[in-house]
DNA sequence: GTTAAACTAAACTGAATAGTTTAGCAATGC
DNA sequence: GCATTGCTAAACTATTCAGTTTAGTTTAAC
């Protein structure tokens, strides 16, 4: 059973690389790349220092290596909604639901906000992993809408692809301004209105 | 002539304050909070690290200085557009005005991305200055686009407030997209077609 | 000329940090 | 048994950094 041992082995081995990455991960998110210590990453991840340097090399290609997973992770997601029946309903109700979904998203689950805020806040100086960001997120999302809206002329968009990104952007920046900027009380505002107007809005031309 | 001289002095100590500013700012803008070390502050400012801790006590307190002062500039800004007669056309000319403005200051002026990446990345661990920007920024101009909304009957809105929030939510996410998340060869779109679409969804009642 | 205020360059303290090394433990392959 | 592999705790190196101190300079008030 050579192939056996040797599986239980790397599965040993895989298992200590997951606890760095979750661990890091912790770390990373919460407080940024810069103010994030290795020292706190090892022991976030119940592992010894030397080991988290002999799986990842350097702090850099740690973090690296923690937001390419983390981009993953929202890949699968964003592709989870290609095709099921959640886009097979009226527009009218697939946009509410779609919409509603992201700010429950946003409002229910911390490191959502946390993940959103360091590709953002890191993307000086990680170009790179902004363009992960980019290609494995934002353009599958707005891929998917596009088709979506291309699919359905009793819409009458004139540009669907310009009209997706008012969608996202409405959102985006709803969530942004009520959650990771504090606005919920300095400008509130329900959600529920914001969604009832960008569908109506788009929907508008519709009978 | 005393108090001639006491303001020289005065404007003396104040230009070295000025020059402090302007070194951290530039600073802070580059390599964010944690990434920043006071020497080098410093050197930027062209002034000796005693003085800078004479004038500002300690980092914390010279990265709330900066911040105030760049959230400070911004709403001058803002304000800016109140009256003039820039609100005083018909809405269709007005919003893609105003689009175009910001897009175009997003484009040509470094700092103004700098800033947002900055105010969005240490929203963590500065949420009063994240409130800051909000109340001195995002609220005001969220409040004159709802005076002009509201102020145009024949628009037609249902929820001038949430129609704002569509408005300024797709400007923000456009820029911060290809810009700032380096989007512009991955998902490449025309800011005229995102300019368009969005005027003509908000104008459509119109006649 | 004396005093005071603001500044400077440079050395310094103490803590934190990235990354390495060492000595040893535990499991496994053969 | 013996060698290998992966791990651990802990000490270590070298650097960086926030903040302070020192000794001395500049400027101007009077």
């Amino acid at each position: 059973m050579t192939t056996n041992h040797k599986l239980i082995e790397q599965t040993k081995s895989e298992a200590k690389r997951s606890a760095i990455l979750k661990g890091a991960m912790e770390e990373f998110l919460q407080n940024g790349y810069a103010a994030t210590s290795m020292d706190k990453v090892a022991k976030s991840a119940g592992v010894s220092k030397a080991t988290v340097y002999s799986h990842f090399g350097d702090k850099e290609n740690l973090f690296n290596a923690v937001i390419q997973d983390l981009v993953k992770d929202k890949f699968q997601l964003v592709m989870g909604l290609e095709n099921p029946q959640s886009l097979e309903q009226d527009p009218q109700t697939v946009l509410s639901a779609l919409a509603t979904r992201m700010l429950d998203k946003a409002k229910s689950d911390r490191s959502s906000l946390d993940f959103m805020r360091i590709i953002i806040g890191e993307s000086g100086r990680f170009p790179e992993l902004a363009k992960a960001y980019v290609n494995n997120v934002a353009k599958p999302t707005i891929g998917i809408l596009s088709k979506y809206f291309k699919s359905h002329p009793t819409l009458q968009l004139e540009d669907p692809e310009a009209t997706v990104r008012v969608m996202i952007g409405t959102m985006v920046y709803f969530v942004m301004l009520q959650e990771m900027l504090h606005g919920k009380d300095i400008v509130p505002l329900e959600g529920d209105r914001v969604i009832k107007t960008l569908t109506d809005l788009i929907t508008k031309n519709q009978d």
